[in-house]
DNA sequence: ATAAACCCTAAACTATGGTTTAGTGCAAAC
DNA sequence: GTTTGCACTAAACCATAGTTTAGGGTTTAT
């Protein structure tokens, strides 16, 4: 028999909470989940994919209202691959446009870091808070 | 003279909006910067390094509350130097984690496009799909 | 057959990070 | 000297992404 998981299951599986799950589905992200005679959904091996999916986009920062959109081409079957693939594309280009702003950032804590762990730390900080208090005077700031 | 900068300017310098600046002023972001007899706010040149911080720890998703609590650790002078590298140090750990997080559900978008890429696509997604609607069948959803 | 553990929806609420508006003052160009 | 542009505050408003609450069924173990 295949196996199905419940909601419980599910948050589990993704680290996500059980609201969160209900409000990804409000919000048309899991339009592809069943419910049992009950009421309750049913997630399938294959639900679990597209969650992932779904969940990559969100790690990604992409916007719920644009997963959606993604969501809804998958569900239209096989003739909307090129738009997909224009969706992703875009997307990628922005990931990769946030990787690199990270690693500047990056950058930029670590040389803060390196100035706190160098020998003469306290004596640097001392001279720029001094320079900083002259030019506010030299201003009459 | 020392060159001093109009908030507007100083949004400009940063890609920020007005208003970002005075928000950002009110929540304790920028209590370095003076203001003239006539109320407007004056930026030095070395405020503009301060704010270079501010934005870096901005764009590496540190949440506002504790930007503030770092700057106010800046202006309590050397003696904070050691709390000072806690928190960098800290914050470092979770951009180094959230660009690994980044950079596998990139390789999974990639992976997605390189699918949709393929020349026989268009069978390989409309097999998937016969085959989650043949999994719902079976499980009666 | 009943308690405990699950599931459901709808709607209100929250947190975060801003933006917009209203009313007012200052500065500089014409 | 007045119009135009820029500055200020306070407070209301907004978008996004959830979380919480209230009220009510279902399933499972005892």
């Amino acid at each position: 028999m295949l196996k199905t998981y419940s909601i419980k299951e599910v948050a589990q599986k993704f680290d996500l909470s059980i609201s969160t799950i209900r409000y990804y589905d409000k919000r048309g992200l899991l339009p592809f989940v069943a419910k049992n005679k009950s009421g309750y959904r049913v997630f399938t091996e294959t639900d679990l994919n597209l969650i992932k999916t779904v969940v990559c986009l969100k790690n990604t920062g992409m916007a719920i209202k644009n997963i959606q959109k993604y969501i809804q081409l998958v569900m239209q079957g096989p003739d909307s691959i090129e738009q997909r693939k224009q969706l992703l594309e875009l997307h990628k280009q922005q990931v990769i446009q946030k990787q690199k702003l990270l690693s500047e950032n990056l950058q930029e804590i670590n040389f803060k870091i390196n100035k706190y762990n160098s020998k003469n730390a306290k004596e640097v900080i001392k001279t720029e808070l001094a320079y900083v208090l002259a030019e506010k005077k030299e201003l009459k700031l």
